[in-house]
DNA sequence: CTGAAAGCGCTTACAG
DNA sequence: CTGAAAGCGCTTACAG
């Protein structure tokens, strides 16, 4: 006797022999026509069932529903998507999410769009500019109806490409004034410049420098040395590390600018980690912090502010860069293709989260 | 005149005529056949110059790859995928990403699997099973060659659909002696267990907990409990959080805790996140830690040893979780399928890292 | 090393 | 509300 583990193949054997011979591979599961003779209706109704059921006469849904359930149909997107041109997937290129604010990004971004009925292709491009361009093809042959990037540095040939796709995409993380198409960041130059202020105005006058050298820790070093010179202060000591950043890496890092430039008397991290690191550098060095260095770090790790209370940080929200980047989408998506001339932008901004001199 | 811009519609454009009519959709971008004309060859050899390079002739090959250079094809996977019932595509299912230690392992199973050809489908579960069921046939409609799972805890329907479509699966951050197919983990209950004795070991007589009431949170506190029980404390105080935990739930609950069990000397906690929360408290409770409370996380975050070095934790290797998970699957799908009863199962372990009274 | 034919499992567009 | 025909863009298996 059939148990409840072989429901699927019970009553339904006598179908293979019915079934058009193949020519290629063995039987490789349920096809929408099984589901369709089991339940008396024509494959189109089936396919109706999933995609427009409210096309469907309610006996005929319930029926084929019973059937898809018994059997445990699951249908072959592979030749819905190509057949519809509509592969309901998204793709999300981003340098990593371990370690980093851009796994809260992809976080809510996923569930965002899964709520609508996508889903997400996640490619890491690591930092590297020409990986995310030959990534963007291995992503493009999935024919996906979306794609959110991380940063506005992308070459040429991956915005030439992007563009005659036609699908939609999301710029993250970053601003310009000339986005391929949308756009969901804030402006690096602008968190560097604000840094810069809010050391100024604490009468630092020797602010150094810890950073990553990819292209946003750079646009955030460009508004930080611009407000400096701006202060009349040009020669800002600096230290420029490889990502991925890591508290190891700012640890090791500030005692050797500092040796550089023993009047440091600030320095901003490129990251939350980094800046750690410098703390922990600083109190075995007998500095303390921030009264005789202040430190500042970027991303506001949740954990920063109950553990190093002493740290600067700069807050940015990634959920809310995942959340809209979603939305960008799914507005264009559902919204039809004559609002493709519409350009949207939303710089989501950042807070400098000072501490005070306790 | 045209300009670089415009690469794909210089001499191509007449080919347009020559195409049979459509009878649905316009065109929507360049097929394997375009490349095949432009190129001279049958589309067949198009394909293989993709899929089996080595059996093309040197000269064709080139000749292909420049058109397909050219004109900027990208292969439909789509199409391919149906044809030949290979997607490429490995699905993942998380609870989550943020905030989170398996965005680590995420990250190097997709940065392994893509090396290898694969891509990632990435699926967010949250901490609920049927979440976790309903999730698995919107991604197996895309036919994975191969899925990962988080945890050994599954509904028995999610199992046998597994088993019926006869993939190859690794579940992960867990063990069991019933894996559905293959397993990279490490058991939380000898975590709990473990914690015990390294709480025992230390005179530790009031021990408490507070933990998430996930799968294997709960199986940490089973073993935490089973192995105080052994030494004869029966009564462990506890407080039972709902997932995602963090630092502000750790502060908000050890109070509540110590209110119900004041003479408590020791607390596990279920996450970082949660210590250094529980640790904050207890510093405004005016407990040392840890000498009046010892505080043990799990997770070892990077962070937590440079900034709360009173804490014990527990690490536990994600990323050598993910690497091997891609390795099970990667063995399997080029193996053959005759090694489908060989079944794997790999023990990461884990390390407690203590922290001594300072 | 290369190709003509058939098929992968769906959905579109049309008709009723 | 339902269905027969044609097609989506590839690849397999066979032949040469």
């Amino acid at each position: 006797m059939p148990t409840a583990k072989s429901a699927a193949s019970t009553d339904d054997r006598k179908d293979a022999a019915a079934r058009p011979k193949r020519t290629r591979g063995g039987p490789k599961g349920l096809r929408i026509t099984d589901v369709a003779a089991q339940a008396g209706v024509s494959p189109i109704t089936v396919s109706r069932v999933f995609n427009s059921p409210e096309s469907v006469a309610p006996e005929t849904l319930e029926r084929v529903r019973q059937v898809v359930q018994k059997l445990g149909y699951v249908p072959n997107r592979l030749a819905g998507g190509l057949s519809s041109s509509r592969s309901r997937l998204v793709a999300a290129i981003v340098p990593t999410i371990s370690h980093s604010l851009f796994s809260e990004t992809i976080q809510v971004f996923s569930e965002t769009l899964s709520r609508a009925g996508y889903e997400v292709l996640l490619a890491l491009s690591g930092y590297s500019a020409s990986s995310e361009e030959s990534l963007l093809d291995t992503v493009l042959s999935r024919r996906p109806e979306g794609v959110l990037l991380t940063g506005v540095a992308h070459t040429d040939s991956l915005r030439e490409r992007l563009a005659n796709v036609g699908i939609p995409v999301v710029e993250t993380w970053d601003t310009t004034h000339t986005p391929i198409d949308m756009l969901v960041g804030f402006s690096h130059y602008e968190i560097g410049a604000a840094v810069a202020e809010h050391f100024l105005e604490r009468g630092m006058r020797r602010p150094a420098l810890i950073s990553a050298n990819d292209m946003r820790a750079l646009a955030r070093r460009a508004g930080f040395r611009d407000r400096l010179a701006q202060a009349g202060i040009e020669d800002v000591a600096e230290a420029l590390v490889a990502p991925p950043s890591s508290v190891a890496v700012g640890k090791r890092t500030l005692p050797e600018l500092l040796a550089r430039a023993r009047d440091t008397d600030a320095v901003f991290c490129g990251s939350d980690l980094l800046a750690i690191g410098a703390l922990g550098a600083a109190r075995q060095l007998g500095l303390s912090v921030p009264t005789q260095l202040a430190i500042c770090g970027f991303g506001d790790l949740e954990f920063a502010t109950e553990t190093t209370p002493q740290l600067t940080t700069v807050r940015v929200d990634g959920t809310r860069i995942g959340v809209n980047a979603a939305r960008f989408l799914l507005d264009r998506l559902n919204g039809g293709s004559n609002a493709s001339d519409e350009r949207r932008v939303l710089d989501v901004g950042f807070t400098v989260l000072p501490r005070e001199s306790t």
